[in-house]
DNA sequence: ACTTCGGGAGTTTTT
DNA sequence: CTCCCGAAGT
């Protein structure tokens, strides 16, 4: 469209011709497929910034959405790298924190209190756990945390409770504590996470001006990770680009969508790859460009991702190359138990980090260690702490959910909204003043009662053993008038002094760590105030002030055409309605806000050279130098409970090749025969995934053993025996190993079960075994019939009977 | 009001 | 086995 701008431009040099193409599309709905590494961050971040500097939109016409806040951030960094523009005050963000935004600016349009409070899982289980006590509901029957999952469930498919579908009484009843919550949420003026995409999606849906005045405006939507959408996310956005439900195309702007169905792997919390195909065809798609170049990874690791996701049915088709030779051969080794694989791969570390010969040792934090699940990182600290290696674990608490700071948040809220019960019941005892159950449960009627709030029923309420909680409902309205006026900075000093939070942890024996993450919330009070723009991302920010204006550099001094083409935008005075234009939230909201919406850091012990450690999932987006994927077995990875469904299966495909393409220059493979799970040793096989990769690029630092994994008798025979795979002996000895661990004594399975086998059983009948555990009395066997569902069956018990 | 005991669960996670 | 929650005991 533009030859000669793309010529010119300094922002399109070193582009890849699928890259430059990608970035100078059309203003027209286009599907990028980006591969693993293959630039995706910056083809988006130079689209905004060539779209800009061509003069084809002004900044208040752009929106770009992520998913996450890291995310975000770092399209904001280098778009501001690349062009003077104030990003701050751009439509970029995650799907929450723009539809807070949004939600800021038409509070009242959107039926919510101005200063509405976000409630993040935590707050919200306990929310629900609170109307199921209030109205009885049984517990047992119907686990908070399932009603949890219920209703976040519903808000991501864009149900409210009167358009569920219930088939049975239980249904309905989960339904009505749907409704019930909401009620709760509602009178206390706060929202879920799911409430912040779903409110804005309706008041976006329901209110013809305000849709109209965003659709006109976000001349350009730019979507991140699109194959993580949910089916309400995805929606939203087609609400906002103007194909309504109708089918219908108004005036509106165009969709830059960018993702990798490969690489998908959160649909286990609503995410929709089919949003990708539903895309294209509903949009009806021109421009679908490949980024398929690779720049992260030798061959040899890029093969065998390649590889092995061509096992996969759903694709959309996409093959990674790269310029790079083949590099170094991806290690594989067999440890007999789960701690001398741990062993082996730090005595691997230390090899690295040392370095061999010419070879510059590896900063650590170019190592990764990477599992399928948070449980198998113990045995690995183990051994890591063992040999004073240090280490980091990825996804702990992150620092605005540690207990501390939960409970000054909620004083906070408190003095911001004294309706909030969910911080009320919080803190009420906290620290301890001697209000109990008993006093709680009175309360929590009154309040019932009288429809008001706890805070309200207190004051309502002269209860003789009321005294301690009017006490401290007094002490709270006092600290509220104490504030009024005062910085952000103080009302939080104050808080700490006046909630005896402070005193009661100086009391306490390690509350040091404690007091120190206090004081560190008040610095970060302090920083989010000094932050430029002040809080912008959180703020509802005046409508005008997003108009044409905020890039004031020429586009020639960009080096780019000057003979732009018209901007097509609402005129800068336009203020649709409700924008109360100038009203900003208090400084204390807004933190709050900020503290709801992004949790902050979950690395411990940041800045120290350590090696990373961390799950499958929490390795997207992040590459190493060097990558250890550890407890690659059968049941563990692919996980026992993904193996029954075809799309389960595929889903831990994806998650294997996220895994392998996080590694630049050498990836190690490595399972173990027996692993400690639940308190009792487990037999297992290596994964399937080591058949679907290419036996080329692979190392065996371990004999392969041909018994077992081949595919002539599929899967895991559950006991693989030390004797028969050679382990012991044919060791291969480069690889230090200090002291070989000898497994525990295994004695032969005697039912002569193995998976995938036929089995009859009298009372469920024909089934098929999926795993095998335990041995001797204990020995059990996971099987699926057909007609009855899995069962595991203890085998000294049940009469099974193989099939032929 | 605080401690201790027992039962149950134990993929993956961001906002 | 180990962690967490809820309930009972002191």
């Amino acid at each position: 469209m533009f030859p000669e701008v793309a010529s010119q431009s300094p922002l399109l040099q070193n582009l890849n011709d699928e890259q430059l193409a990608a970035v100078t599309l059309p203003n027209e709905h286009a599907l990028i497929l980006a591969g693993a590494g293959s630039g995706k961050t910056r083809v988006l971040t130079t689209r905004i910034a060539w779209l800009l500097s061509t003069g084809q939109v002004s900044p208040g016409g752009v929106m770009a959405v992520t998913f996450t806040n890291k995310a975000s951030k770092e399209m904001m960094t280098r778009l501001q790298a690349m062009l003077p523009v104030n990003v701050r005050g751009m439509w970029i963000g995650t799907f929450h924190g723009l539809c807070n935004r949004f939600l800021r600016a038409h509070w009242k349009l959107a039926n919510l209190p101005q200063g509405f409070q976000i409630l993040d899982t935590q707050d919200q289980l306990s929310a629900i756990k609170r109307v199921m006590k209030q109205f009885n509901v049984d517990e047992e029957r119907f686990p908070a945390k399932e009603t949890q999952w219920f209703i976040a469930g519903c808000k991501e498919d864009g149900l409210r409770p009167n358009v569920v579908e219930t088939r049975s009484d239980d249904d309905r009843r989960k339904v009505e504590i749907y409704q019930l919550y909401e009620d709760q949420c509602n009178r206390e003026g706060v929202v879920d996470f799911g409430e912040l995409m779903l409110r804005s999606y309706e008041l976006l849906r329901d209110n013809d001006p305000i849709r109209e005045h965003y659709q006109r405006r976000f001349r350009h939507i730019l979507i991140d990770e699109f194959q993580d959408t949910n089916k309400l996310q995805y929606a939203w956005i087609k609400m906002l680009s103007g194909l309504a439900n109708d089918g219908q195309m108004h005036e509106a702007g165009s969709v830059f969508a960018v993702g990798d169905d490969d690489q998908s792997i959160y649909a286990f919390r609503g995410a929709r790859v089919g949003n990708m195909a539903d895309f294209v065809s509903e949009f009806r798609v021109r421009h679908q460009i490949k980024l398929e170049q690779n720049y992260r990874s030798h061959s040899n690791i890029l093969d065998s991702a390649n590889e092995l996701i061509s096992h996969n049915k759903k694709r959309l088709g996409k093959n990674l190359r790269t310029d790079q030779g083949p590099g170094e051969p991806v290690r594989v080794y067999e440890a007999p138990t789960d701690l001398a694989e741990a062993q082996w791969m730090v005595e691997e570390m230390r090899h690295l980090v040392r370095g061999e010969g010419a070879e510059p040792g590896v900063p650590r934090h170019e190592i990764a260690v990477l599992y399928r699940s948070n449980a198998q990182s113990r045995v690995i600290e183990t051994a890591l702490f063992n040999a004073a290696v240090p280490y980091r674990v990825y996804g702990g608490l992150r620092f605005f959910e540690r207990a501390e700071i939960k409970h000054a948040l909620a004083y906070l809220r408190l003095l911001e909204n004294r309706n909030d019960d969910t911080s009320f019941l919080r803190v009420v005892n906290f620290p301890p003043r001697g209000i109990g159950a008993r006093s709680i449960e009175q309360v929590v009627d009154a309040a019932r009662v009288a429809g008001c709030s706890l805070h309200d029923a207190v004051s309502a309420t002269t209860g003789k053993a009321g005294a301690n909680l009017t006490a401290f409902v007094a002490r709270i309205d006092a600290m509220r008038e104490q504030t009024v006026n005062l910085s952000l900075r103080e009302i939080i000093e104050i808080m700490l002094q006046e909630s005896g939070l402070i005193a009661h942890y100086k009391s306490e024996r390690d509350g040091a760590d404690r007091i120190e993450n206090l004081e560190e919330l008040v610095n970060a009070a302090e920083s989010f105030v000094t932050q430029e723009g002040f809080g912008r991302d959180v703020v509802a920010m005046p409508v005008d002030e997003l108009s044409p204006g905020m890039l004031r550099q020429s586009p020639a001094s960009q080096g780019l055409d000057p003979s732009q083409p018209e901007v097509n935008e609402p005129a800068p005075d336009y203020v649709p309605p409700d924008a109360e234009t100038g009203e900003t939230l208090s400084p204390l909201a807004a933190f709050l806000t900020h503290a709801a919406l992004e949790s902050g850091d979950n690395q411990a012990q940041a800045g120290q050279d350590a090696i990373q450690l961390m799950t499958v999932h929490a390795a997207k987006g992040l590459e190493f130098d060097c990558v250890f994927v550890s407890g690659l077995e059968e049941g563990l990875f692919p996980s026992e409970r993904s193996m029954t469904e075809i799309e389960g299966l595929e889903e831990e495909r994806r998650l294997m090749y996220v895994a392998i393409t996080r590694a630049r220059k050498r990836l190690y493979l490595s399972y173990s025969q027996t692993r400690l799970l639940h308190g009792q040793t487990r037999y297992n096989v290596r994964t399937r995934w080591f058949d679907e990769l290419p036996e080329g690029a692979l190392k065996w630092l371990t004999p392969k053993n041909q018994n077992f994994g081949g595919s002539a008798f599929g899967y895991g025979s559950g006991y693989p025996s030390t004797r028969s795979n050679g382990f012991s002996s044919g060791f291969a000895s480069r690889e230090t190993f200090a002291s070989p661990q000898v497994p525990a004594q295994k004695t032969e399975p005697s039912h002569g079960l193995k998976a995938k086998m036929k089995v009859f059983h009298t009372k469920f009948g024909e089934g098929t075994v999926i795993s095998l555990e335990g041995q001797g009395a204990d020995a059990r066997a996971q099987v699926n019939f057909p007609r009855h569902g899995i069962k595991w069956l203890a085998l000294s018990v049940a009469k099974l009977t193989p099939v032929t």
